[in-house]
RNA sequence: CGCGGGAUGGAGCAGCCAGGUAGCUCGUCAGGCUCAUAACCUGAAGGUCGUAGGUUCAAAUCCUACUCCCGCAACCA
């Protein structure tokens, strides 16, 4: 079973941009593992806990669970736009999801990881946070940003993170795909390299924040972020779920053989993932034939800024979905970023791709063929008898494209299987243009030969919407139905071999299945 | 001596890990076609791959030094 995971969302705002292009990147692997034939669970969700959200419930003078409740649910609102399709949804506040983060805090505390111990230092009372060297000013003081900062001691429980480290490090170095890309891998090398030999606080007194799950063992205390959010990942999968409570069966999802994939952004590698929760794993008993694959992603900045609510520059996915269509959003977001770098939103840029490489080479390409096929020959498919060397040509086309397709997106680079696509699509354009069947169909000596031409185009189209449905599902079913070729959607990708159209097949009306998006000029 | 990313024809990018005549998209110019979504096809111009060294038969790719740009408090993928 192939796992993929996302990180999940905190729900103290609205979903952007940055957040779509995570899921909507797990969701095309997933889909594409489907398409490869191999079982696939896909978990997303949201992380509910937390001072944040405490605070901002408070300012709206509601209680914690209404308040998340609410934003919870402009992100599945807006999942579901996007046509997202992900088996299972993980909210942190879930009592199944309490009940497994409690039991693994008694089970690591009977085993002695976690100790309790007081901490004295700078406290500010306004961001309700201790205070560390880095956060003093050139001057060595606290700046007004940290409003009054007080001297205090605090107890709290600690996870011993330092005993893993080392294990950690050879981890990393042994397994080559622990971290991808690589120079992600070698940047949480060096940051542990820095900062071995310190625990990790993972409780907050109740005093200070009560929206949290409480310890089993002390009820003084809540769980801190890491032994709540992070442990989404292996709760909603059923770790240690009774049988009844509705949740997958672990040990089918959580493998040696495929191992889990968390998609997460390159901010929270280090060291959230990289570190402390790699080390929980192990902690809690997980083998190194296990630990999952991190696969980390890059930011989309606009206009060569940090998108960020103090610039104002925040991207609503939701509203550019209004504006051109679910189609061209999912296809911009992993089409015009190299998976694990960062890239540029513009908008000028989705509306020019969606144009050139959907509406006028492959909406056009199917549009022009069904339509001479419709016209020329009834909208009978027949693929006569005949090849020559233009015939060969596409089918080798077809051929490399699939190949290369496979091999970009077994490797996780959407982008790569896309132009893959794309490649084929212009040599049937230029094939199209070179056979010249509107020539042909005006001698009728020329029906054998006329025939072979369509159904190389139509045979093409065809190939094309199996490979693009990962990305693209709505339009790959409408290029399906004008083929009039259901079958096709249950196809694999192994399945694709010339012939999926057979001698005699007819197909439907064409229809623009990727309306050119025109923006309006303003004067 | 903090960490990391980036610098490739007008614009945006790939290639670099596993060295071997510089590739893609857009744009520009000149043709062609008319089946098709003002779409499609062909051809052309345009780059000493940030700078300076080094290794090598061979460097955009490896090594060294340097220059410039962007992230690394918070909101936050």
């Amino acid at each position: 079973m192939f796992y993929l995971t996302t990180a999940i969302d905190y729900t103290n705002g609205s979903p952007h941009i940055g957040h779509a292009y995570e899921k909507v990147l797990a969701d095309v692997i997933t889909r594409y593992r489907r398409l490869r034939g191999d079982e696939a669970f896909f978990l997303t969700g949201v992380d509910q806990h937390g001072q944040k959200v405490q605070q901002t419930a408070e300012k709206e003078g509601i209680h914690p669970a209404t308040f998340v409740k609410k934003t919870t649910k402009k992100f599945s609102k807006l999942w579901e736009k996007l046509g997202l399709e992900y088996d299972g949804w993980a909210e942190t506040i879930d009592d199944r999801h309490k009940a497994c983060v409690q039991q693994v805090l008694t089970t690591l505390e009977q085993q002695g990881q976690l100790y309790k111990a007081a901490h004295k230092g700078h406290y500010s009372v306004r961001q309700e946070q201790f205070l560390t060297d880095k956060e003093r000013g050139e001057d060595g003081n606290f700046g007004p940003e940290w409003g009054e900062v007080v001297e205090i001691e605090e107890e709290n429980w600690y996870f011993k993170l330092s005993e893993h480290t080392d294990w950690l490090k050879n981890h990393l170095e042994a397994v080559d795909d622990s971290v991808l890309p690589a120079f992600r891998k070698s940047e949480l090398l060096n940051a542990l390299e820095r900062n071995s030999g310190t625990d990790l606080c993972i409780s907050r007194p109740k005093e200070r924040l009560r929206w949290g799950i409480e310890f089993p063992f002390d009820p003084d205390y809540v769980t801190y972020v890491w032994f709540d959010a992070l442990i989404n990942y292996v709760s909603f999968a059923g770790y240690l779920a009774s049988p009844d409570a509705g949740l997958p069966d672990f040990s089918k999802l959580w493998t040696a053989d495929e191992r889990p994939v968390h998609i997460i952004g390159k901010d929270i590698l280090v060291p959230a993932h990289g570190i402390y929760w790699l080390c929980m794993l192990h902690a809690m008993g997980f083998t190194d034939d296990i630990m999952p694959r991190i696969l980390v992603h890059g930011w989309w900045n606009i206009r060569g800024e940090k998108m960020s609510k103090s610039i104002g520059n925040i991207v609503d996915p939701g509203e550019l979905a209004d504006r051109f269509g679910v189609d061209a959003v999912r296809y911009y977001l992993v089409r015009d970023i190299v998976t694990g770098k960062d890239s540029d939103f513009d908008v000028e840029r989705l509306v020019m791709l969606f144009n050139t490489e959907l509406a006028n080479e492959l909406g056009n390409l199917c549009n022009r063929a069904l339509n001479m096929s419709q016209r020329f020959t009834g909208g009978e498919l027949h693929p006569g008898t005949g090849l020559t060397d233009a015939e060969t040509a596409l089918q080798q086309s077809l051929t490399e494209s699939i190949g290369a397709y496979r091999a970009a997106m077994d490797n996780f680079d959407v982008s790569k299987g896309l132009e893959a696509i794309s490649q084929h699509v212009v040599h049937c354009n230029g094939y199209a243009e070179r056979m010249k069947p509107w020539e042909l169909k005006k001698d009728p000596a020329n029906a054998d030969r006329l025939a072979t031409v369509l159904y190389h185009l139509a045979e093409s189209v065809a190939h094309c919407a199996v490979m693009l449905s990962p990305v693209l599902p709505e339009a790959s079913a409408k290029l399906t139905a004008q083929l009039n070729a259901e079958h096709l959607k249950d196809l694999k990708l192994d399945d694709l071999k010339w012939g999926l159209l057979e001698d005699g097949h007819k197909i439907n009306k064409p229809k623009p299945v990727f309306p050119r998006i025109v923006i309006e000029e303003d004067a």
